[in-house]
DNA sequence: AGGCCGTACTG
DNA sequence: CAGTACG
DNA sequence: GCCT
């Protein structure tokens, strides 16, 4: 099932607003050129952190300008923190109610914070700026450092950087009483200024530092991890209102056509140059433009200055109205019928959901997903979940009051309507086994008596199988909705919900990575030390790395955390 | 040129 | 086993 | 389709 389209979260970009004004007006942002971004994917703090100073609200805009985030909160994905002159070091601390902030990178001074003290054994000050510093100065540590090395393939986190800036206000000019920067090429530029100055002077982001300081490792985010998608955080939204909005809108429509052909892999490149596309700040309007964005190639870059020129594409208007495709597509949305099924029927003649019914042989499955094509392709909308839900729930807990049911998929990363109901299911405590027994021999045969199961699409036959995929209708409705219960031994919750709360990109991003690290993610546990066959089936199972708990999971693999309505990719 | 997630149920 | 499905 |  294609991804529920994404549930509006909000982002944790704040706006630029205007002064005063009236509507919402947004002040015009230009950013500059992409090659010139050096603050590209770096997540600014400011302290204070609103742009009601002028002084500081010229800062964040420049910073955005070039390429950086402005994060509204303090949080795991801030790399740098720019304090305002009138604060210093322990205020921010206070503020943030952290004891310390893990530092990185001490080593220049020009924007140290006031009241900073380094640790008296890294005395690396000297060191001016190196030339090949893309960032700027007190890098942090990660925040959450206690992660517990728990894979052998130890990688690095992102930094945090920890900037002062001038109040100086529109003046632009250094206020007095801060270090002076050993250098100054210019007066008329803050600090701000300066450190883009010198990181456009550097070369690009791209500069691997892995220079020892007196034995400490110093290492920045790794590159290559950065370039999966679940390292970034997707809200599905913000592509509705961006500068891109309409060619998004085209572009998916073609990511769908593909999907439904399933022809899975341009579908899935049409998808990453979706997301991709969606972060873009500016409107991108040429092939060239469009190259240079991770995730889009030459192909879709053409797509994309034909979608901008004509407002559509040729191939997509040509698409919709060839017949065949759309007898496919009427007869993929059927539950059971994939693609091999579909080509079968038409090729059979037959060109509608009734010529199935009356002359096509049909599984069960199929002939009840025809039965409950409409109900099964309409969308279920939140406060009916809860009603599914809380059905399954009590019915549960009269079994035995410690089970526990959690509402997954779309619904857990906070959509407003969902496909389906899928619910995970465990006792603390309970083996799979008594889990098992209570669900398939207990559970699911009260809840069909009561006629709320209506049907059962399948069902567990192993030893080990955890999964139940059926259909569920309220007392009151005639609508049957697809309904999945998974269940979980408490040992593999984390898992189990990093799976089922999705969306599939992020599991399949999760996964992808688990695999380059040469780890093994799946909805019961992260393993390590999986030996793979030359076609790379695995010869080993692996040894468990976590499976309890979902951020431990994240922490194992490096990934900073994301909450559920962060992972739609 | 070859990879692109890893698993579980159906028939 | 291939096909379909789940996130 | 895109990326290595």
């Amino acid at each position: 099932m294609p991804p529920s389209s994404a549930p509006p979260a909000s982002s944790a970009i704040p706006m630029i607003k205007n002064k005063k004004g009236k509507g919402k007006q947004v002040v015009e942002i230009k950013l500059v050129p992409e090659d010139q971004r050096i603050f590209q994917g770096l997540h600014f703090y400011f302290f204070p952190n609103s742009d009601t100073h002028p002084g500081r609200r010229q800062r964040i805009i420049k910073a955005i300008e070039y390429g950086a985030s402005w994060q509204d909160k303090f949080n795991d994905t801030v790399t740098h923190i720019i304090v305002d002159r009138d604060y210093d070091f322990e205020q921010l601390l206070k503020y943030l109610k952290l004891k310390e902030l893990p530092l990185v990178d001490t080593s220049t001074i020009e924007f140290r914070v006031k009241g900073y003290e380094p640790p008296a054994s890294s005395a690396t000050i000297a060191q001016p700026i190196p030339s090949q510093a893309s960032e700027v100065s007190l890098q942090l540590k990660p925040v959450k450092r206690k992660a517990v090395v728990l894979s052998s393939q130890v990688t690095s986190e992102a930094s945090l950087n920890l900037v002062s800036s001038s109040a100086a206000s529109l003046s632009n000019s250094p206020a007095p009483g801060v270090p002076d920067p050993q250098q100054v090429p210019n007066k008329d530029e803050d600090e701000l200024d300066t450190a883009i100055r010198q990181a456009k002077e550097s070369h690009p982001l791209a500069s691997d530092d892995e220079d020892d300081v007196e034995g400490h490792k110093r290492r920045k985010t790794n590159n290559w991890q950065d370039k999966f998608q679940c390292m970034h955080k997707h809200t599905g939204k913000s592509g509705d209102q961006g500068p891109n909005a309409h060619t998004l809108v085209v572009l998916q429509e073609l990511a769908d056509h593909y999907d439904q052909i399933r022809d899975q892999w341009r579908c899935k490149s049409y998808r990453q140059a979706i997301s991709a596309l969606r972060k873009q700040t500016i409107k991108i309007s040429t092939k060239e433009a469009a190259m240079r964005v991770y995730g889009i190639g030459s192909s879709i870059a053409e797509k994309i200055e034909e979608i901008v020129r004509t407002t559509h594409l040729r191939k997509l208007d040509f698409a919709k109205l060839d017949e065949r495709q759309q007898i496919l597509n009427r007869f993929m949305k059927i539950y059971g019928v994939g693609l091999h099924a579909a080509e079968n029927f038409a090729s059979a003649g037959y060109k509608t959901i009734d010529d199935l019914l009356q002359k096509a042989e049909l599984t069960d499955n199929q002939r009840i997903g025809i039965d409950h094509y409409d109900d099964f392709n309409s969308r279920v909308p939140r406060a009916e979940v809860e009603k599914h839900a809380g059905i399954v729930k009590k019915a549960l807990k009269g079994l035995d009051k410690n089970y526990i049911v959690n509402t997954m998929g779309s619904y857990r990363r906070g959509a407003q309507d969902s496909g389906d109901i899928d619910l995970l299911i465990t006792k603390p405590g309970a083996s799979i086994d008594e889990i098992r027994t209570t669900v398939m021999d207990r559970l699911v045969p009260l809840l069909t008596k009561h006629k709320f199961l209506v049907a059962a699409l399948a069902q567990t036959s192993q030893a080990d199988g955890t999964k139940w995929h059926g259909a569920s209708c309220l007392p009151d409705s005639s609508t049957w909705r697809r309904i999945d219960l998974l269940l979980v031994p408490e040992e593999e919750l984390g898992a189990a919900l990093l799976y089922f709360t999705g969306n599939d990109i992020f599991n399949r991003s999760m996964r992808l990575l688990a695999s380059k690290k040469g780890m093994r993610l799946n909805q019961r546990g992260l393993y390590k030390d999986v030996l793979r066959d030359y076609g790379r089936e695995k010869l080993s199972e692996g040894t468990l790395v976590e499976g309890k708990d979902e951020r431990k999971i994240f922490e194992a693999l490096d990934v900073p955390w994301r909450p559920p309505e962060h992972r739609i990719c």
